[in-house]
DNA sequence: GCAATAGCAGTAATATAATATCGATATAGT
DNA sequence: ACTATATCGATATTATATTACTGCTATTGC
């Protein structure tokens, strides 16, 4: 009965931060030592009382009026809530073209991921190795996961194999799953399931292009 | 004062449409010329009304009681609505490892999307090819996207060059962008950003990640 | 040095949008 | 003809974002 909430963030709060973050590195960058929330919801274009929301959601020292929030403070209290100074390693199940691109693409060190090892079905594509990541055929994913306390997967895969692969993360331990496969997947509770559906961000962009090029022949 | 909304759907309403797309192809290439609501929601893990309140905005054919909806028309009708069926031509600016990756990934294609040219600042890329595409000089930007009547944009670079490259395509004649760098972008009224956050979404899995481990140890 | 003022933080209340629930109607199969 | 199941419209609930308000702090003017 304890909720035992100690700080629960909504998702789309959450999504925030890495704005917040990025807005704050630079002003911090720009010599702002303090930073107030009025000014960061303005270069975001978000509600300024939703800003303050989400840093007090963060950050445990108040923001002091007329004044605002210490930035090298709250850049650390962002960080430390998303986890980015300690490094999570994950393995990334589908070499195909999306897989490879995932595999050669360095940005994701900054934001505390690191992608241990890659996995296929294709034997021509496993023990070798892509951007330094070795290509290893699916019968080592558990041992891989198990040995290396590897808890994020990631399923590059095409629709067909997805929710097989994901029963095979799953049961090799792995807790959140990074799904660039356009379908839904069911799993166990517990279990998050971070969609980046690029059909999905297609299908808004290609929509509002017709609405826009529509109205555009009305003009 | 015409409102004109004839068919307003709200994004996250489109966003689940490519879902309803690939389970209703899996449907019907598994032989169901009908399905029903009910049935796509047990797929998808949603809500049945919202299932149908989803069919029903973009199909003009209305379901029938006891039977449900023609998996063809339906699928027809989701890709209309996506506007799959007219490929789009975009550019994307930023040759490095994450414009590379989008270069050399094919699945756009299946969305009608289809990548023009990239472009970049660094002599060192511009002038060859990646993947089939011609890399050209920022310079060549605007001429390319009025010669082809090119209306989307695809921003690859480092979020501190992102606002300016932003700045160029909108004035350049895109309308809808495809914001991939971890950063807010502020455009004129009418410009569609679609945020590709991977910070995001990787902010979502390591916070999930830390709660969780955080509660074995508890157990 | 002191009072007045302007700007910002913090909390509460309202509004909005999305989602889930409920009731009524219609249809296919038995 | 009856029953089970699905669509459809209307309503209720929830989560989220916006607005309104109060109080505090630093700057400005006297």
């Amino acid at each position: 009965m304890d909720k035992n909430t100690p700080d629960s963030i909504s998702r789309q709060a959450l999504q925030r931060m890495p704005y917040y973050l990025q807005a704050l590195r630079a002003a911090r960058d720009a010599g702002a030592e303090i930073i107030s929330a009025p000014t960061v919801a303005a270069q975001l274009g978000l509600n300024e009382v939703q800003v303050r929301k989400d840093f007090a959601s963060v950050s445990d020292t108040a923001g002091k009026p007329k004044t605002g929030f210490q930035t090298s403070e709250l850049i650390a209290a962002i960080e430390r809530t998303l986890g980015y100074d300690n490094t999570n390693d994950a393995v990334l199940v589908g070499a195909g073209s999306l897989g490879r691109a995932l595999l050669s693409y360095r940005g994701f060190e900054a934001y505390g991921l690191s992608i241990a090892a890659a996995f296929d079905v294709d034997p021509n594509l496993t023990g070798g190795e892509i951007s330094g990541k070795q290509v290893l055929p699916m019968s080592k994913l558990s041992s891989v996961c198990h040995n290396m306390n590897i808890h994020i997967g990631i399923i590059t895969v095409p629709a067909s194999q997805a929710q097989a692969v994901c029963d095979a993360l799953v049961s090799s331990g792995i807790l959140a799953i990074w799904n660039f496969a356009p379908m839904h997947l069911n799993t166990p509770e517990g279990i998050l399931v971070q969609n980046e559906n690029m059909a999905a961000s297609l299908a808004v962009l290609s929509k509002h292009l017709s609405e826009r090029l529509d109205s555009k022949l009305v003009d």
